[in-house]
DNA sequence: GCACAGATACTCGGATAATCGGTGTCCGAGTTCATAAGG
DNA sequence: CCTTATGAACTCGGACACCGATTATCCGAGTATCTGTGC
């Protein structure tokens, strides 16, 4: 089980992304540049992200991604279910029903007692990370680095470091 | 993110194994026909198992797999970790460390906060699996089908449903 | 000097290949059991 | 009748193909800007 590496850069880039400001937009080469990615790829993320609502694109010079809301509206759990899909790691495919014994449970409304326990891990999963928001991150960024925001907005801006 | 199919199996069949009782083993064939398997790759799933100590194993005829804890002792989260394997789904390659501002970032010992948090969250995930025993789960089965292990254990003995 | 039309350059967006881990399968090493011979 | 050596059948165990998803890439549709012309 390995999560996609596309939910790394998206979150590097939203934090970045909440340091630019929602007033300008970033295209995705200076976003990908910022940390050597693969300049193509990482559009295809922050498309994913478009989809979800997080970030808003606009095509054309000038052009670029910009956050759709406030850093503190945006959890990680958002970012994950953007990138990864809204579907859960553990899929249940009903193998009890599987086999000689399917007849005897075809009938059976009960759910699956391993798939609940599974799910309700992932619950806890979930709840976790929509608990922490790109503004947690953030400050907490800040709080370590207060000049970061600064060099950051200033790279950006200049292309230069 | 999918996690491996063979971690439903291998729970699935650790409870019907608790059913069985340590006494006597069941071949990985036997497993695989209950639900319908291909069981050369049931086999598989069932020597991670072995390698994590969970079930034994034991060659030649009158062998198989058997559970080598009792089942109060197995929680979801060591089922999991042995198929799966003990690393993290979300795996932070340092990206904060490429590009232009590598050198600034270089030296920096503290951790990256975006690891921290799905860090946090993987965590409250293991915490839920490790809270749930193969034991509980073959009790909430009992408590809804009383005569369901004496059917199981039928099956196995007799290999009729 | 100002407005406007055209061309241009730049951006995202989705469609298209390459690579890696998960899925599925196979045959060999080792062990247990049954058998038969010998004492 | 009991012990022992032999053979055979059965099991796990790891090594070998196959497939789908993730990774990576490319070119086209659309738009804001810049330029040049006409008024």
């Amino acid at each position: 089980m390995r999560m996609n590496e596309g939910v790394e850069w998206a979150l590097h880039c939203c934090v970045n992304l909440s340091w630019i400001g929602p007033d300008q937009a970033v295209t995705a080469a200076k976003l990908a540049a910022f940390y050597d990615l693969p300049t193509a790829y990482l559009n295809k993320q922050l498309q994913a992200l478009a989809r979800a609502g997080i970030v808003s694109s606009s095509p054309g010079p000038r052009g670029g991604f910009r956050l759709a809301k406030a850093p503190a509206r945006i959890t990680l759990m958002d970012v994950v279910a953007a990138i990864e899909g809204p579907e859960d790691a553990f899929r249940c495919t009903e193998i009890r029903r599987q086999g000689p014994h399917a007849a005897s449970q075809a009938e059976d409304p009960s759910p699956c007692l391993i798939d609940e326990a599974m799910r309700r891990a992932e619950l806890a999963w979930r709840r976790e990370l929509a608990a922490q928001t790109i503004a947690d991150i953030r400050g907490k960024v800040e709080e370590r680095a207060p000049d970061f925001p600064e060099q950051v907005r200033d790279w950006y801006a200049t292309g230069k470091a």
